[in-house]
DNA sequence: AAGAGTATTTAGATCGATCTAATTTCCGCG
DNA sequence: CGCGGAAATTAGATCGATCTAAATACTCTT
């Protein structure tokens, strides 16, 4: 009510526990006290000390708060590659379960590159984070990391294993998918399959690979050695890499793709080569990304459902946190077939 | 090299200025000198000081330094949406320029409810950025706004603008753009032309349809009530909506969209009708979203350029941060038409 | 009405780096 | 050899909230 004491502190400078403290008439301690809900506090001061919070516009200092706590409520998210839709919704579910149990997320996107992953994280830990959600760039290297993150940080790692690095990691079931999406095609009468694109170096190819020839053993298929395709994880060199599909005397009728964006590209180059995907060749990928169900024909994939990755991967860490950390731990997040229209069953047998 | 004294430095807890002080035999006030790498120390004493920072393994504590120095080096970003692929983009390239400039990225995410922006934004302010860059949510609210940001701090507004809230504000062009687009497929011979999409009281709708009036009108064409249709802006409400567009006696050959994602939605909506985009139907877009080219056929759109208007947007707000501010300013972005395959000539006239 | 026991409040030190206002060191020159 | 002034260094207070340990205020009980 006082104009002068109201008008004094707001136009000044934020205002602070002592502020608040003088406008109760109680000590800083009380205050600090009621900021964090202790329940040592009588009603009464505390209906004063929260009135007087808000007459004066109060806002926690956190940087202040931490100094003392050693302890922040900030989590740093770093991503390899944010405009990627994939991990853009990684990273919304993040955000969101983060968000809910009252922490905060900073933010870093590396762009793939190793040594701007360095950069990003030292920046980030001055912020003295208390944890750590990493989906690394490529060729991340472990004594690197460990160097920048400290011994003792909580880190959660997604998607990628880092060779040497003991930190918990969040695995899609790559594998497992890989075999699903290939048994849907040998259930569906495909004999000669492919397993198109991707890096054979990158954990995640091998895996689906292994998942892939996994299947096609237990049908009692061979995985042809020149059927096994590399190409870049991108649209563009999946569709130019086509041909490679199509050298030899017999043709696959159908391919396994490393993700949607590569068989999206595929459908690119089958379409160029006057082949109807989804009509004339059958093709499933992986991911399940926003594009995947209104490409023509829609695409039959692996859902990895991303954002719920991002929200697994938050509590995982969350967890990690409250407990005494004892052994690293591997979670694998289970993923599921969505069958569409672009894997009928073959055309000639 | 003593084993001792590092190793119970780094098992105990981080090394501060005081530990670095001690080893390197000067007292701390130089330490935190040479951190801040001011001229003032001898350079002997530097590098003395310097190898006993990385013998130490020392990491700056921000947070800590914010507290007496009063200003902070990280910038919260708040995004309506960020798993829409657009605005990643524009994360992206926010998160790129503030990185360069040694700034760290608080980032939040609304999912375009007022509700929740008010309360990332209180979580964010508790730990003191030195700006905000926020792309807010509809229906956003500036009184309730200025409440939790305060008066003084720097904000730069993307995208949408703020009724009654004077802060700096980064707009898309929006107005021409939808010009552009409308008197491209005017000047491909279309005369019946719908605009097609978003809705119709947010700001950057009402100044996309504004464009596409203006160009009608300057081509003697008349922009009809009942072919200005809502939707909301996502592909699956807009491929629901098609029908829309063809009740009447008269049917229009071609449409402007709302956005990317409307255009790709009213795409299946008009294969679902068996009407061929690209052929029997002309349409534009607008963000050109990275899908926008791979579409088919691939979508006519205006290019905004989102990660560029990411770097553009911290660039402008780091600026303000510079500056003492005079008056708040908006800076318009311009667009540019981007022709693909998706707007043939009317088929029949 | 005093004492035991609980409930509530608080003074003062503390977190780690920075700022202010010295103090000390160094140098050249008379 | 000592003095002035620049260069380099530093002790101690400070930022805002929290912690510790202790003081003060209640409530019963007898």
């Amino acid at each position: 009510m006082k104009k002068a004491a109201t008008g004094s502190a707001s136009t000044q400078r934020a205002p602070t526990v002592c502020d608040i403290a003088a406008g109760a008439g109680v000590s800083r301690a009380t205050v600090s006290l009621v900021l964090r809900e202790s329940p040592l506090v009588h009603a009464d001061t505390r209906a004063r000390v929260q009135a007087e919070l808000k007459k004066q516009n109060y806002v926690y200092n956190r940087g202040a708060a931490n100094l003392r706590r050693r302890t922040s409520n900030a989590i740093a998210l770093v991503i390899n590659d944010l405009a990627n839709p994939f991990f853009a919704e990684f990273a919304t579910g993040v955000d969101e379960a983060l968000g809910e149990r009252g922490y905060v997320t900073l933010l870093g996107n590396t762009g793939e590159s190793p040594q701007r992953q360095q950069a990003v994280l030292a920046s980030l830990m001055e912020h003295t984070p208390a944890g750590l959600i990493l989906s690394p760039a490529e060729h991340s290297d472990a004594a690197q990391l460990r160097s920048v993150l400290g011994p003792h940080l909580p880190v959660l790692v997604f998607n990628r294993k880092i060779e040497g690095g003991n930190w918990d990691f969040l695995a899609l079931d790559n594998q497992h998918g890989a075999e699903l999406a290939t048994a849907h095609l040998i259930e569906r009468g495909h004999r000669r399959i492919a397993f198109y694109g991707g890096h054979a170096d990158s954990s995640s190819c091998r895996q689906r690979r292994a998942g892939f020839e996994k299947a096609m053993r237990a049908a009692g298929l061979h995985a042809r050695k020149e059927w096994m395709i590399e190409t870049k994880p991108s649209r563009i060199d999946s569709a130019a890499s086509t041909p490679a599909l199509f050298q030899g005397k017999h043709h696959p009728t159908a391919a396994v793709c490393y993700n949607d964006a590569v068989a999206l590209g595929l459908m690119l180059g089958l379409v160029a080569r006057s082949l109807r995907p989804g009509r004339d060749f059958a093709l499933t990928g992986f991911d399940d990304i926003p594009e995947a169900a209104l490409a023509s024909p829609p695409l039959t994939t692996i859902a990895t459902q991303p954002r719920e990755r991002g929200r697994q991967a938050a509590e995982l860490l969350l967890a990690q946190l409250g407990a005494a950390h004892t052994r690293f731990r591997q979670t694998t997040a289970s993923a599921q077939l969505q069958v569409r229209a672009s894997t009928p069953p073959p055309t000639c047998t």
